[in-house]
DNA sequence: ACCGTCATGTAATCGGTTACATGATTCT
DNA sequence: AGAATCATGTAACCGATTACATGACGGT
């Protein structure tokens, strides 16, 4: 009866936390989004709980509300779910992404380029930083897609640094 | 009269053009975004009908319709639009931007890197080119905020094609 | 004349953001 | 015990995307 959805970067990330770590709530998603993944693609935490609900409505996932107490919602993915999450990891793509760098759009329209550099300077500065301690704190460990975004992450930040640097002069 | 409205990048972008370009028709700021914002914001077409009306109805732009033949509406920033404007481009802001790459959205669950590597290097390739080419042609002549956000894409196409190079092995 | 593409616009849908609210824990 | 913060959820709004449509224009 599964309505037709679309699924969109929102439903893979629910399905891809949902596979890699069972059984969640919202909540679950939440801190588990916020902890690496948000880094580079958050959401808001109404969105884990309005999607994982769309995709039960869809047949990607089951939902089990709790009886008793505070009646939570548990969600797992499903085999139809497996099947949808493993053909995106599939599919390649040319698809390149956009900057959407608010500052830069400013300094697009005139802004003056050495006085936002200060505070972006820094703020990249403090998430490279953020970076490398993980990496220090046992980046070995990591799964490998995990570690690979990871080295993004660093290498564009250290990118950024850069720039704004020669910005702020 | 004017009801109140919250001003997104989305309108900052449609004020700006407004103001660099003089009075336009959603079709003017459609191409005139295209042009060089478009490399890292892109918006929908759509999007330059709808919000230039949303700005008229809250008094930071004027509507004025053609009266014959294609009734095309032509818009024009008003003071009250260069005040917001002015006031957006002098706040600074530590707000980081997202990476938001959905290739590596797909890594982070556990694609395979080597698969989805080489139509992004490609990808990134082809657009590094094409920013280079720009400068080539004149790159000089660019305004300094124009100029300054083609080489922070400059900079990190180039640090996206190593990133893929050294994930296609 | 016809076809394709560019130009121009509206409407409907829907995902995402913001705001609101309350129950549990932890800390002082 | 009270304050602050974490946990959990719903509802309303609205911006953004998608789909639909038609008119103009340039080329064959």
């Amino acid at each position: 009866m599964s309505s037709d959805i679309r699924l969109t970067p929102t439903s893979y990330i629910v399905l891809g936390m949902l596979r890699a770590a069972g059984e969640s709530t919202p909540y679950d998603l939440k801190r588990g989004v916020a902890a690496s993944l948000g880094n580079f693609w958050s959401l808001q935490h109404a969105q884990l709980y309005s999607e994982p609900e769309r995709l039960a409505a869809a047949g990607y996932v089951t939902e089990r509300r709790e009886e008793g107490g505070r009646r939570r919602k548990h969600y797992e993915i499903t085999d139809r779910g497996r099947r949808a999450l493993a053909e995106w990891l599939k599919e390649t793509t040319d698809e390149l992404p956009e900057l959407r760098d608010r500052a830069l759009l400013k300094i697009f329209f005139g802004a003056d380029p050495a006085a936002l550099a200060p505070r972006q300077l820094e703020a990249h500065r403090a998430k490279l930083e953020e970076y490398e301690q993980i990496v220090e704190l046992g980046g070995e460990h990591l799964p490998k897609g995990v570690r690979i975004t990871l080295d993004a992450g660093i290498a564009s930040e250290t990118e950024w640094v850069k720039f704004w640097s020669r910005l702020a002069g």
